[in-house]
DNA sequence: GACTGAAAATGAGCAGTGATCATTTTCAGT
DNA sequence: ACTGAAAATGATCACTGCTCATTTTCAGTC
């Protein structure tokens, strides 16, 4: 049969991407198949290769989807201006959303797109946009530094952290401490030597 | 035909291992199929199977054969006794590795082992030489800690380098920073930070 | 040199995969 | 009721991981 008032086609798509979220967070990325996506939403193969390029284009959707989750879930609440409380708040909401959503956040880094493709511009984008809230709360602590500073400390924050739950989470890190515990230790060390930088201090860098 | 001479059981399985890590560091995981290896060491697939319990063992095997490369690395030359001297050439041997074989690196933490399994007894081993590794050159200047201190901000160090090294060669970092620029300013506040304690200035942690 | 038994290589076969596309079905607009 | 476009279908292809009954080979024996 071909429907067409079941769904709207961005309700469709929608459908799809939900089951495969749902399949994501509770068996990863290895029980995620097109066929399995179309059994859950009572529709068949044809019909997913309709709404998506291939099952790299769907994951790449779920995770876009994750990355704006995780952009909700670290703006839900004004962060203040105080950048110390600031960039701890950040850290244990980051703490949170990966703990909450394991699988789909691994997902967003097990992932690599095929050969000949690399991944879509609003990626970059999306990345962007979480890389900016560091900025933002960072900014005031680095007030005397310039723009590329600004963004290099950042991202310096943002792989750490990075580091640390990717290797907490996938047992890769023999007797595994707890994350929070070491991006504690992480964000005391650095805070205090930028505090101490903007105090004049010293220049370590 | 079924053979007996042409290889030892030790030399077929190495074999099999040395074509496997061709394929990945040229293809990544995608590219490795056990029809593939098959073909490369010139047998058939049922002797794969006969050598290997299934393609997770497998590569379960080349990713240990990779934390013995990578253990190699970061070993080839005596690492002194200043701590922050040490820590500095880890950290460049470390790089260095991560961009001479980025793909059989990403494989490490690429992998996760299939539902039922976790990974073998050995993995969490070699991470411990390595973590040990990082113990050793950080342990002068942590003299007046406690050795689950020295494992912590070893393992801190261990998983901040990770992600820097994982974001940049995945080019999941939007207009990605150089990875030795980033760990350089992480190594910068972390060390400065520890020296300091150590001088009995502070105490952060 | 022939015989034998164990070790090991084989490859057809199974169930599943990603992807394609000619066909069929449905429905909105007339 | 008719029609044309939109969309759902599923048989089909080449591939995958994995199994195991069969076949081949060879070391040790006589």
């Amino acid at each position: 049969m071909g429907r067409r008032s079941d769904h709207s086609r961005e309700e469709l798509a929608a459908l799809a991407l939900d089951a495969a979220r749902e399949i994501v967070e509770f068996e990863g990325l290895r029980g995620l198949t097109a066929r399995r996506v179309a059994r859950d939403i009572g529709y068949t193969i044809g019909t997913i290769y309709n709404h998506f390029e291939n099952l790299d284009d769907l994951i790449m959707r779920l995770n876009g989807q994750t990355l704006d989750a995780l952009y909700t879930a670290l703006t839900q609440t004004p962060l203040g201006n105080e950048p110390v409380a600031a960039i701890r708040s950040l850290t244990e909401r980051y703490l949170r959303f990966t703990s909450q959503n394991p699988r789909l956040w691994a997902s967003l880094f097990e992932f690599h797109p095929s050969e000949g493709q690399g991944l879509p511009d609003w990626h970059g984008e999306k990345i962007l946009m979480l890389l900016g809230l560091v900025e933002r709360a960072l900014a005031p602590l680095l007030a005397h530094r310039t723009e590329a500073q600004r963004r290099h400390c950042a991202r310096v924050i943002w792989s750490s952290l990075h580091g640390i739950c990717s290797l907490e989470a996938s047992g890769k890190m023999a007797a595994t401490e707890s994350a929070a515990a070491m991006a504690d230790t992480f964000l005391n060390y650095l805070l205090a030597g930028l505090k101490a930088e903007a105090a004049g201090v010293a220049s370590t860098i």
